[in-house]
DNA sequence: CCAGACGTTGTT
DNA sequence: GTCTGG
DNA sequence: CCAGACGTTGTT
DNA sequence: GTCTGG
């Protein structure tokens, strides 16, 4: 799972960090509490427009967290796409088309993970955590893009093209699954390339082998319980007691 | 074949 | 308790 | 994912 | 658009 999460870092840090070639000019404030449907950074390869056998070009830009296929009629889903389980991500058919080839990295310096304590009736405490890797000090969560624009009458102006994005979950792993049993899926470093190349055909096998890579990532992560995730600013991460 | 759905997490 | 907006 | 709202009529 | 349950 990851349903909350924190960046801090600029789309020129971002840049920096994932070796980009470009940084879109992106209004990202600082956030310790992303949550689904707010506007998120996300790193992209992508082929140049009139020569789709050039060099790939990787680009910093932001997008809507909670994906939205294009043959959706609504921007809002009745139904939750922020993630997707990496296990059937290539069998639903919200996503498949974004698996093919429009994968993504969602940059985070950190997600949020609760503690369930009781058994989901009256006196069930939750217990927040923060999760990070402290090793990279940066997280690239394995994600998927789309493209969505709504349907407009015949003849009226098309609506502006939105961009929606969202992350690959795995059963947890390591340090974190003592408190849960989920975990978003993590890159290292040596499968970026692989995983955002828009030449390369997204199948089950290439998600195989991401949410393996991932295990190095998720053994090395520390948490700390924090505080409730109320507002905004980086108390949100500080140790709780 | 078409009609209708298209999803996750957590909890029981 | 349940829905929904962020 | 959680936090916060959850409603109507009529009057100002 | 694509998948699947009937």
């Amino acid at each position: 799972m990851c349903g909350r999460y924190a960046n801090t870092k600029s789309g020129e840090e971002l840049g920096r960090y994932f070796e980009a070639d470009e940084v879109d000019e992106v209004r990202l404030p600082p956030s310790w509490n992303i949550a689904p449907t707010q506007q998120v950074p996300i790193v992209v390869d992508r082929l140049p427009k009139d020569d789709p056998d050039g060099m790939p070009s990787r680009l910093v830009t932001a997008a809507r967290w909670s994906l939205v296929p294009r043959w959706a009629t609504e921007l809002a889903s009745p139904y939750p796409t922020f993630n997707a389980r990496s296990e059937t991500v290539h069998e639903k058919s919200t996503f498949t088309g974004a698996l093919v080839r429009s994968r993504a990295i969602l940059p985070a310096d950190g997600y949020y993970e609760w503690h369930t304590v009781g058994d989901g009736a009256k006196g069930t405490v939750k217990t927040p955590h923060y999760i990070h890797d402290p090793v990279e000090g940066e997280l690239a969560f394995a994600g998927l893009y789309s493209w969505w624009r709504a349907p407009v009458a015949e003849g009226q102006p098309p609506s502006p093209w939105v961009l929606t994005a969202t992350m690959l979950t795995r059963a947890a792993h390591g340090p974190a699954a003592s408190i849960h049993d989920r975990a978003p899926v993590m890159l290292p470093r040596e499968v970026w390339d692989e995983w955002l190349d828009p030449t390369v055909e997204g199948d089950q096998d290439l998600v195989t082998m991401v949410v393996h890579e991932s295990e190095q990532v998720l053994e090395r992560l520390e948490l700390h319980p924090v505080a409730p995730l109320k507002g905004d600013g980086p108390e949100l991460i500080v140790p709780l007691g």
